[in-house]
DNA sequence: CGAAATTGTAAACCATAGTTAACTTTTTTT
DNA sequence: AAAAAAAGTTAACTATGGTTTACAATTTCG
């Protein structure tokens, strides 16, 4: 248990993604999601099992520990949050698609939540 | 010529710091001022060279060419522009230069200006 | 059902960006 | 000027996070 990489952060969210549209939970998905390999998105699944983030056995797909959903919502939050603020701000969809990715996972908590106060009385 | 990576535009910003304080661009002191080893500024000053950022000899400091002076001044007005966005918002001033030291490499041009606009017009 | 497509896995490899240890060169101090 | 301190360098190593190739398991479809 511990230790999120941006990295690991990306694709908890992305299987988070898949979860909320009712997808499978497959690596193959978010490899495509993601833009990388589908071994990349297996050793990565090794790494969030070993942190406690995520089950699955071999072949399986996988499922969220309580811990590894609380961080994947919290980067789904983030990004949504985050990419709200930048269109309100004129800034394009892409660009801000873009810069979310970039930014919702170093952004210290105090800036996200006043980011977050300025996006809520929007 | 070409290609800054985060690390690089850290290097390159951390030097024309050195210069706007009038102190010698030595590699020891980005190594404090970073937190970083000698060697891996002495490494990163060798990309930096055979990117035609920065000219040197060895034991020499290093002397920016006009690409890398370039990159260096966009990097710092970034972060001041950044940081004063920060600031503006409520951000502590630890927070402030901690967040802005992660995102001032990665946000697009759009964004940046967009942000820069809300600074100017303060 | 069986062939084809898709998905998951394993191994070997690569690049980036750092480290420590040890040594050389340069600068400072006495 | 010699000794000590500081700066620069080199080599060997580490961790992260990707890649490609090749193959195994699973799913889908004719």
């Amino acid at each position: 248990m511990k230790k999120t990489t941006k990295a690991i952060e990306d694709y908890l969210e992305a299987f988070y993604i898949l979860y909320l549209n009712k997808e499978p939970l497959e690596s193959a998905r978010v490899s495509r999601l993601l833009g990388v390999s589908r071994p990349a998105v297996n050793k990565a699944t090794h790494e969030m099992m070993k942190s406690g983030y995520i089950n699955k056995t071999p072949y399986s797909e996988i499922e969220f520990t309580p811990s590894g959903k609380r961080i994947a919502k919290k980067v789904y939050h983030r990004h949504t949050t985050l990419k709200k603020y930048l269109l309100n701000l004129g800034v394009s969809e892409k660009n801000a698609d873009r810069d979310c990715c970039l930014i919702e996972h170093v952004l210290s908590e105090e800036t996200f939540k006043k980011i977050e106060t300025l996006v809520k009385d929007k």
